[in-house]
DNA sequence: AAACGTCCCAACCGCAGAAGT
DNA sequence: TACTTCTGCGGTTGGGACGTT
């Protein structure tokens, strides 16, 4: 995996930096910034050894090191530590840093204290590599036994009656039982299961590119569109075997912009980057599971077929594989975007994606009509103020998965005592609605308290936008 | 072989909260 | 209570290594 030996350090800081390091002035004069050289390291060590750990900044000024004390501490900290582990991570450490980043979000730092010998810096690497990782081969990334376990947990719970978030005291992080999930908001989710199809090519898409296409249409799929970005959230939670629904391309358009120009070989090596159980025995196989679907192409032309690659996939190898949930298309937004909030990230992406679902068939679908093809849909959206809103998204406190779901089931459930025809995600009802929807919508759920910050506002106002929409709404402008 | 893109990691930055005065 | 300093955290960046075209 990633093995960096001192000697490698030490080349790179010689190469880096250490001819013209960067210097910052300080009172006590200048302080050196950029890699550390292995006398700066064994003057630190020295120190410590002799003094312990804190008062960081006495360090700069009694050792002699031209750091600042924050420097020190952090070199410290993830370098020389005695009881650092160091080399790549383990399998067990790592499905222990899924199961941790479900529950917590980026709490690195927490992460690290449940890991022993790793640093927060470490992990925090580790993941946003990874996901990255994830994204460009268009997985999603919990498997499916963390989403169930904490499902599962968190079902336990509702004997208890207790509903909390997350602890901050970090002592109960992944205390599951301690979270309770309305049942009833899911219940209706398994219809889903059928429903969709997962695509993970199609949604390896950078949001930020989607958007940049500016191709809009805003038409009859706009119920589907909505029902899908509802979906998202409770695909998490109900983590069972429903796909996600392919986004449509109106083949008029530019197809480039939903198919990354990936490689098959690229994509087959990291899957297998991915999938690390998958030796080379298995090769062939992935390979022409990749190259023979004619990944791409064939997501535009047959858009709604129900795609079985990931599922044979599963079949093969018995299980999920680290990292993916099956059926979940609990996809990250570009690398930039904060990976804090796992829904945030996931909605981020999911928001301009191109979803169809049949207006006819209600808010949550079956699979009984069949799916038309990409050019009978021909429908593109975009909406930049519900984009903006996505991209900003979601600044949960915490944001575990399982919190900023807990959190916005139960605004939800707030939120049927409103009104039926805003209840849940039955969205195709919003037209109905007497009041203003997207601006009942947004005030349930944009609880600014919500883990998931505005997550289930802007999806309902993307929503209400496309579905109820006028397009003389300020920042909706949809192109034609 | 060169150019290019991506991966990976160390280190920095800004911010917030805790602790001290 | 207000202010300052210290500490820790999370996000981001810079650059070498490596792989691909």
């Amino acid at each position: 995996m990633r093995i960096m030996t001192n000697g490698v350090e030490d080349n790179k800081r010689s190469k880096g930096h250490q001819d013209s390091p960067a210097i910052e002035e300080a009172s006590n004069g200048p302080l050196k910034k950029g890699p550390w050289t292995s006398t700066e390291d064994a003057i630190l060590v020295d120190y410590v050894t002799k003094h312990g750990e804190g008062n960081w900044n006495a360090v700069q000024k009694h050792s002699g090191l031209s750091r600042c004390g924050k420097s020190c501490r952090l070199r410290w900290a993830n370098h020389l530590r005695p009881d650092l582990k160091k080399g790549a991570f383990t399998i067990e450490e790592e499905r222990r840093i899924i199961e941790l980043h479900a529950s917590m979000g980026n709490k690195w730092a927490r992460m690290a204290a449940e890991l022993p010998g790793r640093t927060d810096n470490e992990i925090k690497n580790y993941w946003n590599t990874r996901i990255k990782r994830l994204q460009r081969a268009g997985l999603p990334i919990y498997p499916r036994e963390v989403c169930q376990q904490v499902l599962n947990g968190s079902q336990e719970s509702q004997n208890t009656g207790t509903l909390q978030t997350t602890d901050t005291h970090g002592s109960n992080l992944i205390q599951m039982d301690h979270f309770k999930i309305p049942e009833v908001e899911f219940e209706k989710l398994e219809i889903n299961q059928v429903l969709l199809s997962y695509s993970p090519t199609v949604l390896d898409i950078p949001a930020s590119n989607m958007l940049k296409q500016g191709l809009t249409n805003v038409g009859e799929t706009n119920v589907g569109v909505t029902q899908a970005f509802c979906l998202t959230q409770a695909d998490i939670l109900v983590s069972t075997s429903y796909t996600p629904v392919h986004m449509v391309v109106d083949s008029s358009h530019n197809n480039n912009f939903m198919f990354p120009t990936i490689h098959p070989h690229k994509r087959l090596r990291e899957l297998q980057t991915v999938f690390p159980s998958l030796d080379g025995s298995v090769d062939s196989d992935l390979s022409s599971f990749i190259q023979s679907t004619d990944y791409y192409s064939e997501k535009i032309t047959g858009s709604f077929h129900i795609s079985s690659e990931y599922d044979s996939l599963m079949n093969t190898y018995g299980q999920p594989p680290l990292g993916v949930v099956r059926g979940s298309h609990a996809l990250l937004n570009d690398s930039n975007s904060s990976s804090s909030e796992p829904l945030c990230g996931l909605m981020k992406l999911e928001l301009p994606s191109l979803q169809y679902s049949d207006p006819q068939q209600g808010s949550w679908g079956t699979p009984t009509s069949p799916l038309p093809s990409v050019e009978s849909v021909d429908t593109l959206i975009q909406s930049p103020a519900a984009e903006q809103t996505q991209l900003d998204c979601l600044s949960p406190r915490s944001s575990g998965l399982l919190e900023a779901v807990l959190y916005e089931s139960g605004t939800w459930k707030n939120s049927k005592k409103c009104s039926n025809h805003q209840t849940s995600f039955a969205c195709s009802d919003l037209e109905d609605c007497s009041l203003n929807p997207y601006e009942t919508e947004w005030k349930i759920h944009g609880d600014p308290n919500s883990p998931l910050g505005h997550s289930a506002a802007s999806v309902l106002s993307a929503c209400t936008r496309i579905s109820g929409s006028s397009s003389d709404e300020p920042g909706f402008t949809p192109i034609h």
